[in-house]
DNA sequence: ATCATGACATGACAATTATCATATCGGAGT
DNA sequence: ACTCCGATATGATAATTGTCATGTCATGAT
């Protein structure tokens, strides 16, 4: 059941191995490669050819887009679990984005080749990577929805929401991204991320030690970000 | 071949009939039923339980999402060929956003639960899926950025290209949205969306008769897009 | 230790966009 | 034909957001 693959605590064992025969997953798991990249590091380059299907093992990445006038635009953060490969893998010859890493990162790489022959092939397989790439999908598209409709203090207040609640779990955290990051998540200035991080911590809402953030009054910052 | 369906111009013929045999083929043309919907009609009622498969044979929809506050967001249009239940449909239970025809439309409708299980049992079908549910949500994300990064002349520029080059093929088209979609497509208001496609009538980029729009300086109206 | 650099921070001001008020136009229904 | 109503249209004004200038701070390189 397990030939090569021995990362126990794998997504990608659930998904790949358990709906492959043995000699399928011997298929994938001779081609995986683990590769390491330290915080800053690029993964994957836009405009890239697409050879290798990316899985993210531990660490935090970003996805963005820079267009020419040097501008970046942040599409999505993905933890351990989501799929790093995920845009345009299955339809597009090359990369419509890049990835970086905003913390030290592990990424579990397959062959492209091998992911698409054995999707053609199996059914269960294809529609597995079906359901993970709809609700990916689905949730990059309703969160820019969500974030578009927000005025700047809620688009904040959402973002710091998210990170507590969502990646970190607590209430005090370090931001994994520089103020000009978050700005390019939100669609909004450094200027404008900067000063209303100031607004919040003279209302109290927030504590800022540098990168690390403490959510002082959680209730506020919900509502704001729902409406304020 | 064809047992049951007889729609000889269906992107769906292609998509699935060609990828099963008879008896499959048979079970997901005896369970289809195609529907008719006027302009203005909901296709699919946001929250509600998805049990049908559908696609787009003609006309145009628009997909949405409305906040409690009354204001809608429209995600995107969609043209025949391109899959309206799209989001959501293989990760979700219940509809993220809704559908309404922009145009008198006809749709054609597969039980939700017969895809599931043929895309399970074949994987050919399930990667032609895959393949499309890739390049629409790629698609519409960075459409999505895109709109993002204008300013409003470039946002209305863009949105009269589009139509113009995309679902139209001409340089005279009658709109398929009021202003106020057009507004709620591109994240603005409705007196701005207005203003702004009087200042392109004053600088002779536009003619405007109604609903009909003629673009008489396709050049200035693609730089203001680029940037503007 | 000093210097350079980039992130963080704040204020003043300019540009962009939204809101509100008001008016006209055109089509649906009687 | 008349009336109503929503879509279109425009101006004045307010609110929001971006730009520019300037300064501090922390950090790594020399």
């Amino acid at each position: 059941m397990d030939p090569g693959c021995t990362c126990e605590l794998c997504e990608l064992r659930e998904l790949f191995v358990q709906n492959l025969d043995n000699e399928h997953a011997e298929i994938v798991c001779s081609g995986k490669v683990e590769k390491t990249f330290r915080q800053g590091e690029v993964i994957i380059k836009e405009g890239t050819l697409i050879q290798e299907f990316t899985y993210l093992k531990s660490g935090l990445v970003k996805l963005f887009r820079s267009d020419p006038s040097g501008r970046e635009q942040i599409i999505t953060i993905a933890r351990p679990m989501d799929y790093v490969s995920l845009l345009s893998v299955f339809s597009d010859k090359y990369y419509n984005y890049s990835v970086s890493a905003l913390e030290d990162s592990v990424t579990c790489n397959l062959k492209m080749d091998d992911i698409r022959t054995l999707a053609n092939e199996n059914g269960k397989l294809a529609f597995n990577l079906l359901k993970k790439m709809s609700r990916i999908a689905d949730t990059i598209i309703l969160e820019s929805l969500e974030i578009r409709k927000k005025h700047l203090r809620g688009r904040v207040a959402y973002l710091l929401i998210y990170f507590s609640q969502t990646i970190f779990y607590s209430e005090e955290f370090d931001l994994p991204l520089t103020r000009k990051e978050m700005a390019d998540y939100v669609g909004m200035t450094t200027e404008n991320v900067i000063r209303t991080l100031s607004e919040f911590r003279r209302d109290g809402i927030l504590k800022i030690y540098g990168k690390t953030i403490h959510i002082a009054n959680m209730d506020s910052l919900k509502s704001i970000a729902e409406f304020g």
